[in-house]
DNA sequence: CGTGCGATGTAATATTGTATCGTGCGAGGA
DNA sequence: TCCTCGCACGATACAATATTACATCGCACG
């Protein structure tokens, strides 16, 4: 689909890949923040925070807070390692976390999964008209509620 | 900006648009509705269901509660009488009710001021990207966070 | 007069997000 | 070695947002 490269990273090389780009960044590559960033990995659909507080939880066989999992998602989020769905009040992890991009999220009502594309051509068109109104943009949000390929049929 | 007249509507007008179209939906304009739409076009900044609901609770001298804002603000969205900024969790009046558009909004970090802007070249051009990758695009959600133009300077 | 239905009320609860303060631990200096 | 300083994390409380279940009210209709 797109042109470049996007080095799709998956499993233990995705983890790898996640920590590197943080330490580069000069934060440290706790066992907490492995844990949930594994937790995050391993949904097939975006989690919420106390979503991963229970998979990370259960995993350490003891109770993780909230709030704990919090300041790790709002650093990865800062790290691109993580993207906040704003209309799903969740999260997923980001599977080329070396490459910036302003995401276009495609989430089914139905089953939750969500897809993302990478339209740099449509995104900037959104920075652009932001400009344009004066706006000096920091953070795009464009996410498509509707069917995904699979639910289209199923649900009349 | 929009080449097509919006009809914008203030005031007392705005109400009476929104009576209008929402009886012509086939549903009821009632006191409580009237009221929940006088509060939300009373803000302006995007108001949560709970801001409106004191607003309500306060203009009425009772208690009104959220789930009944809740209920009414929903009932507005379908009916395109009222919008939901999804990264804000909160609610806008729309101003041009007759119109359906997929739009665009530009979110002051700063002060909460929200503008909305129309391009139907960009908003059609996400649902198409949505549809090319075999997605049923059913809402666009396009937001922008950011600065607006009397904040810009401000927040150095 | 019932009866049904849509709108609203009441209450409880679930979910999501923040604030505050304490504790442990390692890096680096006296 | 010991100190202490900052960072990550834990614990707890709380605030904000959203939903659920069920009761009630009033009105249109037979």
């Amino acid at each position: 689909m797109g042109r470049h490269d996007h080095h799709l990273h998956a499993g233990d090389a995705l983890t790898e890949a996640a920590r590197q780009r943080l330490t580069t960044k000069g934060e440290q590559w706790t066992g907490m923040r492995a844990a949930v960033f594994d937790a995050l990995a391993g949904f097939d659909t975006p989690a919420s925070a106390y979503d991963i507080a229970e998979a990370v939880s259960k995993a350490q066989g003891r109770r993780v807070a909230a709030n704990s999992v919090y300041r790790i998602l709002d650093l990865f989020v800062s790290a691109n390692l993580a993207m906040r769905i704003e209309s799903a009040n969740a999260y997923v992890a980001n599977s080329h976390p070396g490459c910036l991009h302003d995401c276009i999220f495609l989430i089914c009502d139905t089953c939750g999964q969500i897809t993302h594309i990478d339209d740099d051509r449509l995104t900037s068109g959104v920075r652009e008209a932001a400009s344009a109104a004066g706006f000096t943009p920091v953070r795009p949000v464009i996410e498509v509620k509707g069917s995904c390929a699979d639910c289209a049929g199923t649900a009349a």
